[in-house]
DNA sequence: TGAATAGTGTCTGTGAGACAATATTAT
DNA sequence: ATAATATTGTCTCACAGACACTATTCA
């Protein structure tokens, strides 16, 4: 059949023509808590954590996922990714970027669902504990050699790990395909979305500013040192970090005292 | 309805209980072309070239776009870019690399399609013409400042421009929305995904290999550092450029003369 | 007073930018 | 001889890694 124009097109437009999927927005929710701490000089501990819901219903049913579901025909992915964080967390306005979109054919067993993977960054304080009943925020430790990627994930009362292989892409030197070696209680794909979003974020730390979405409005920069080291998965040193950081922030007025040790200035974010 | 068993509840799973979507597979093939040159003394131009395909249906009839199509139920979206490549091209086994997943909602005018877009990385040499009759090669000029990115296509025979605003996205360093201001003869968002795998590639030269993909196996560190130039849109300096390449190439004992000038050595890329 | 963190000074090596100098060819 | 590219030498400056040192608090 022949059109004449574009209108007359459209309207002829058989939309089921072409076989079509289904399309989820996975989130990665990825924030720093703070630890407990016994030895009141020291200062808290801080922990690498990513929420994750437990499944209770069937496929993976009573295990563990990212946050996620269906876009409808009327959003965008990224809108759905908004759409099920403020389901979770009840928060808005939310850094949010998206990630990878994974769509191995059987990465579902229900049928083929190609999920578009997004890397959400929060600050834990603001919070207030209001996630929903079945999310839980895990720490997750972090061990990596050339081989392998082991995360192990525990939120203080489940505590479960998972390994995935890496190999580097031919004619890359930053990109790695990664296999699910070990996985008992993660959902899905879901080690895999993990891992690149870890490895996303770690590369990102380095050029961009993206950790200040992690941190409330004034800190120190002994914290935000911490930031860096939790998720880096390694110390720095402390004059290297200041000089790197410095153009970044901004001195206040505000000083934290209390520590049993010289206090310290507080810093907030410096806007280019 | 409750079931008992994960093997249970696939096999009474009713697919069709949620909306689906069309979902195409776009990929940005990039190559650098040689130019033509008078002065036998010179050395070629380059140009860094962008295949497109002209549509001969409805929508967007007769106006040019990325090579693309639908993805179909039994394979990846990398496989589709694949298969689509071999089509248009007659090449596999190239360099290919997930970019970034469109889905704004109204992209297409026929119905909601998300489209998982790919840059393709394909040394020129190998193709022998054989690309498919639609099908075009476009040098690109791009004039980018701080809000906008200025292309020009050129194909020899059908020389056209678009132009995007970029601004930067909140608490970020690297991250831009790009939004289309002038475009009259480009398909869909493809001016987006244009400007999105440019920035990507632009980056990812200064750290990994992907160049290599798009040399022939023997090459002069002068047509390289060419290439390089081409991308990034500005000149180098040659030791600058030596030092910094130094360590990814190797000499070999094959020498490129006829220049009317002195003969430079040809090199091949070194894996680590 | 001592444990602990906050914050600064400075040496050293690496590496990029800049520019100058030399080498070699085809016409 | 000359125009053109190929290739190397080297100076300087910026900056990261490393380590030492000083400052300050509170049980």
């Amino acid at each position: 059949m022949e059109y004449n124009s574009e209108e007359e097109f459209l309207k002829n437009y058989d939309s089921s023509m072409f076989e079509k999927l289904s399309v989820t927005s996975d989130i990665l929710i990825f924030s720093v808590a703070d630890g407990v701490q016994d030895n009141y000089r020291k200062l808290n501990e801080k922990h690498f954590s990513v929420l994750l819901v437990k499944r209770d219903n069937y496929p993976f049913k009573d295990k563990w996922c990212l946050p996620g579901g269906f876009i409808n025909t009327i959003e965008t992915s990224s809108e759905a990714a908004k759409r099920i964080l403020k389901n979770e967390t009840n928060l808005e306005n939310i850094y949010l970027e998206q990630l990878y979109t994974f769509d191995e054919v059987n990465r579902d067993p229900r049928m083929r669902i190609i999920s578009v993977s997004y890397m959400a960054l929060v600050d834990k304080n603001k919070l207030f504990k209001k996630i929903s009943d079945n999310a839980s925020w895990f720490n997750m430790t972090i061990l990596e050699d050339e081989q392998t990627i082991n995360v192990t994930l525990d939120n203080g009362s489940v505590k479960f790990g998972f390994v995935v292989a890496k190999t580097l892409i031919e004619h890359t030197t930053d990109r790695y395909h990664y296999t699910v070696i070990k996985n008992d209680n993660l959902a899905f794909d879901h080690p895999l979305v993990i891992v690149s979003g870890i490895s996303r974020l770690k590369n990102k730390l380095e050029y961009t500013d993206v950790v200040f979405n992690m941190m409330p409005e004034y800190f120190t920069l002994g914290e935000l040192q911490q930031v860096y080291e939790v998720i880096l998965g390694k110390k720095l040193l402390d004059p290297a970090f200041r000089r790197i950081i410095a153009s970044k922030v901004e001195k206040t007025d505000k000083v934290k005292t209390g520590g049993g040790h010289r206090p310290s200035v507080m810093f907030k974010y410096k806007r280019k």
